[in-house]
DNA sequence: CTGTTATGTAAGTATTGGCTTACGGTAAGT
DNA sequence: ACTTACCGTAAGCCAATACTTACATAACAG
């Protein structure tokens, strides 16, 4: 999960995971619509992998990249835990600014 | 969200957030239970509220820091855009899946 | 009014990290 | 076989950044 999070924190990163998340596509193809060097695609492709975010399988002299199903799990989980605590903080807001009315 | 996400990709930093989602604190109390210095402190919650994760109001010489409401909609918003795709992927898995039984 | 508490900011440092070029290795085409 | 295409990794460089100590400011207590 902080890999995870840590993995998307990089627009440039974020820019790859968002294209292979829309299709499945070999590194040359990703690193086409980026303004980057191919090698550079393929570090983060590295480092989005470790962090359980995309699957890769050879196929023929090309390496196909995909969305790792399970990556986007625990990040989900993790964010839907503070959910409740932002909504705790709005009813508070509305707590206050009840109060607040009150005193005009 | 840019900033959200970068934001929140720092460990110690995640931390100053937890911390402060749980219940809203003054920044001496944060860096209390923090293996780093109280400066350290104040400038991750300057990171936290210029991305809109945590709001911070004067309460005499002390600095009261809560969660913002606000903050964790559009991060949500962007991670459930790839839910589905997610989702594509995992049916995916599953009709190959099928595929190879059928191989059997 | 002075000392203490609580905080933000500046300056400086060291580490991290993203990028490029160069290279090596594997698969396909001729 | 030789060449071409596709890719991962190593080395090196430069910018970003997380941390520290030192300093300046505001509020409260005596």
């Amino acid at each position: 999960m902080n890999s995870a999070l840590l993995a998307l924190a990089d627009p440039t990163r974020r820019a790859v995971f968002e294209r292979v998340a829309r299709s499945p596509a070999p590194v040359g193809d990703i690193a086409k619509g980026l303004p980057v060097s191919r090698p550079a695609v393929s570090q983060h492709l590295k480092v989005l992998k470790e962090a359980g975010l995309v699957l890769d399988h050879a196929e023929g002299a090309r390496r196909i990249y995909r969305i790792d199903p399970r990556g986007l799990g625990p990040l989900r989980a993790w964010l839907d835990q503070f959910w409740g605590a932002a909504l705790d903080a709005f009813a508070a807001d509305l707590e206050t600014q009840a109060k607040d009315d009150e005193h005009d």
